[in-house]
DNA sequence: GGATATATATCGTACTACGATATAATAAAG
DNA sequence: CTTTATTATATCGTAGTACGATATATATCC
């Protein structure tokens, strides 16, 4: 029933996980220009996005493990941020190598409109992300 | 009801699309590292899985818009994958411009892992996913 | 208080995506 | 048919940024 010649997973194994990945990209993508038109590079605009979802004012080290990248990253991504008034940085009193980090009021207003738009795009977008899990979640259950 | 102090959205609208971002880079890095553990860029991976999602063989502009990069740089990837044995390029008879694209034996045996790889690792993340469009969802609802 | 661990920072390097541009082949115009 | 666009792919130089190696400052633990 499959035109699977030789050795290989059916072809609807490799289309049903290249179209998800797919529409990531297109999630992405949307995001990263998003972020592009107010002037703000997809990782600075993952920083933000991260710290103002937590509770409190989170260090270096938790933009780190949220972005998933090394930890001098995230202090050179930081760092980038502050010069550009986007982020306060302040060295915290029980643990002065913990840097507190903190939104400036520029960064937030940046940040409320990039989320507003991103919901609405999501309203586009969520539909076709959730049907693209669907059709791999049927190729697993298809073994 | 919420701690939402001043013009910001409520922290939620912020935690639950920063929530949802981390479940994808988990999902990235996932399937980055897999490939990574046969020798294959994540780049280099996602051309495989377009061009075997696909029926029949495809250009090297058809791998540009899967992947959403430009056309040169579909042309420099599939160029290494080229020089790597991971593709054959071969011109088409009606219009010699265009390169039809196939995986070599070995790409395909390397994709295969990957695949099931892949699949059987969505057995745990795509949960998560599915939670994190959902509350998303629920956000976009609240408004 | 000296050794060890943790948080952040600095520097050099490498990868790859893109802009600008080039070449080849086809299509359209006349 | 030749001239002129248009399309598909390729080449080259450049830039952004993530990481490894390493450094510094602070904290913690005998």
């Amino acid at each position: 029933m499959d035109s699977d010649a030789g050795p290989g997973l059916p072809r609807e194994s490799y289309a049903a996980i290249a179209a998800f990945r797919l529409e990531l990209r297109r999630f992405l993508a949307f995001s990263e220009a998003a972020a592009g038109k107010v002037g703000l590079p997809a990782q600075q605009h993952q920083a933000l996005l991260a710290i103002a979802g937590h509770d409190g004012a989170p260090t270096v080290g938790f933009v780190a493990e949220q972005l998933l990248i090394a930890p001098q990253t995230a202090a050179e991504l930081v760092s980038r941020m502050v010069e550009k008034g986007l982020l306060t940085k302040t060295a915290e009193a029980q643990d002065r190598r913990r840097m507190a980090l903190t939104l400036t009021p520029q960064a937030a207003a940046l940040l409320q409109r990039l989320t507003t738009a991103h919901l609405e795009e999501l309203t586009t977008l969520e539909p076709a992300l959730a049907r693209a899990l669907d059709r791999m979640r049927r190729r697993r259950a298809e073994v």
